[in-house]
DNA sequence: ATAATAATGAAACTCGCG
DNA sequence: CGCGAGTTTCATTATTAT
């Protein structure tokens, strides 16, 4: 509960008005010495500047505070800069008030204090994001990125300390992408109850690459895979594909299944490049066709013929039973979107076993951003009853895969749809609590759009449009924990 | 209207070398 | 250690087809 604790909602009470209106002048004062004053820039990032505001607004800071905060640090901040900057101030306050109290000083030193104890905190926020390849703070990425551990290599980190915040009830399981921008993971673990996150490759669990990150606060002894274990090589995934696989293709391992798949141009341009050789293309050639194979996930399907990936043998790589997002009026675009958005079920799974023994009766799932209902799928695998299954999503096919998918299993509990995670309020939630018990594992991975290393466009962090909801998750997880504790 | 198609880089990582 | 080359990435938008 440190994180959130500490977080917005609950902070701004005790001196948040002799924040902004006491000291605003001297505030907006020192904004000439920060970094550029181009017009240019200031025009263009207005509207950043809005919605930064807006956002900081929404994680519950008062618009004074953020207000400073963004004058302050600049328009460049980061929203973890900012919130970062706010907890400063208000530190910086409150000796503030210990030193004016203690001692009598002129009230103009107590303004130079508190200015250089601001200063030099932008300062170390600008270093920290300045240092490239980080060093003491910086979450860093596992290679080989294993994790705690997986089923080749299990036990590579059998113990772990959580803070007293992060141990349940209730478990929660968060994911995201491991490949995020700078400072994003960071934020996330800090949300998190400062859990540090488990980034796993999916392809050390099936023939695909999946690189994520997973902050949870699972036991991470006596894990298992589910069985039978799938195909670990695109050969044994993909056995008709084997025939016409050039050597000079030494891939075993797909790259990361995406939501989108190649133009039919770009495999028309491939099969023409090989039609002009006899036997082995030059190694220019060669080269091309292997870089766009492997930033399209090509396969190959004839005689100098490669193709995307089928929609099923997506839903195959990840671990969805066949058909699992066939029919039922979706489309063959949004099905690539939906199985491109979701877990890997055999990496899940492993991750989520440890709860077999622990609820041999089955669990209440409180299941954010279900999607195609991954999580769910892994949980029915691993032979977890699931009793009640709260499901909030957004997207309606999604919601109806999963209702399918819910009746074809025979599932004898029940599954509840709700829309909006926004819509999540904690008397919702406390209501969902008095009819059906409360929930034991808290599930989820949130947007990636912002995040995500493919968005060409609006790769903004977690300050991003669909990316902020992680904000929702952590909200969320916040009441489930607080209302468990009072119950329990 | 809805669905399929195609065009659109950069950030951040790894690795090897001097 | 720093540097540069090589590699990977849960996507958005505009346009065309159905």
């Amino acid at each position: 509960m440190q994180a959130i604790g500490k977080s917005p909602q609950e902070q701004p009470n005790n001196d948040s008005d002799h924040c902004s209106s006491g000291h605003e002048g001297s505030f907006l004062d020192d904004f000439s010495d920060v970094d550029s004053a181009d017009d240019e820039v200031i025009t263009k990032t207005v509207s950043d500047e809005d919605s930064k505001l807006a956002f900081l607004r929404r994680m519950g800071y008062k618009e004074a505070d953020a207000s400073i905060a963004i004058t302050r640090c600049g328009t460049e901040a980061t929203i973890s800069e900012l919130a970062d900057f706010i907890c400063a101030a208000q530190i910086a306050k409150a000796e503030d008030a210990f030193f004016a109290e203690d001692e009598k000083k002129p009230k103009h030193l107590d303004k130079q204090k508190k200015r250089s104890f601001l200063e030099s905190e932008v300062l170390e926020k600008k270093r920290q994001k300045g240092l490239e390849n980080g060093d003491d703070e910086g979450v860093r990425l596992p290679n080989p990125m294993v994790g705690f551990g997986v089923p080749t290599e299990p036990g590579i980190v059998t113990r772990r300390t959580l803070s007293e915040a992060a141990i349940g009830p209730p478990f929660f399981y968060y994911e995201n992408v491991a490949l995020a921008p700078k400072g994003v993971w960071q934020t996330i673990s800090r949300f998190l109850y400062d859990v540090e996150p488990e980034f796993v490759d999916s392809k050390h669990f099936c023939a695909a690459a999946r690189k994520r990150g997973y902050v949870h606060n699972l036991p991470i002894h006596n894990r298992f895979p589910l069985l039978p274990l799938p195909p670990n090589t695109i050969h044994e995934a993909l056995p008709l594909t084997r025939k016409w696989w050039p050597a000079w293709d030494e891939r075993t391992k797909l790259n990361c299944l995406q939501t989108c798949i190649a133009s039919a141009k770009l495999t028309e341009k491939i099969r023409k490049a090989l039609e002009a050789y006899e036997g082995e293309p030059p190694l220019h050639v060669q080269k091309f066709i292997m870089d766009e194979c492997r930033k399209w996930n090509l396969v190959w399907v004839g005689r100098n013929k490669v193709a995307p990936l089928e929609a099923d043998e997506v839903e195959m790589l990840l671990g969805f039973p066949r058909n699992h997002t066939r029919g039922g009026g979706i489309s063959r675009t949004d099905r690539y979107k939906s199985l491109g958005n979701s877990f890997q079920v055999d990496t899940v799974a492993y991750h989520l076993s440890s709860l077999k023994d622990l609820f041999p009766g089955g669990i209440n799932v409180l299941s954010l951003f279900s999607g195609i209902g991954g999580a769910e799928v892994a949980l029915h695998r691993l032979g977890i009853r699931l009793k009640n299954v709260v499901s909030v999503e957004i997207s309606n096919v999604n919601r109806s895969i999963m209702s399918c998918w819910w009746e074809q299993t025979n599932q004898t509990g029940n599954l509840i749809h709700i829309e909006d995670v926004q819509h999540l309020t904690a008397d919702r939630l406390e209501q969902l609590m008095n009819m059906y018990g409360s929930f034991d594992l808290v599930v989820g991975g949130s947007p990636c759009n912002n995040l995500a290393g493919s968005n060409r466009h609006h790769r903004d962090g977690l300050e991003g449009k669909e990316s902020s909801l992680f904000f929702d998750y952590c909200r969320i997880l916040d009441v489930v924990k607080n209302l468990t504790s009072r119950y329990s």
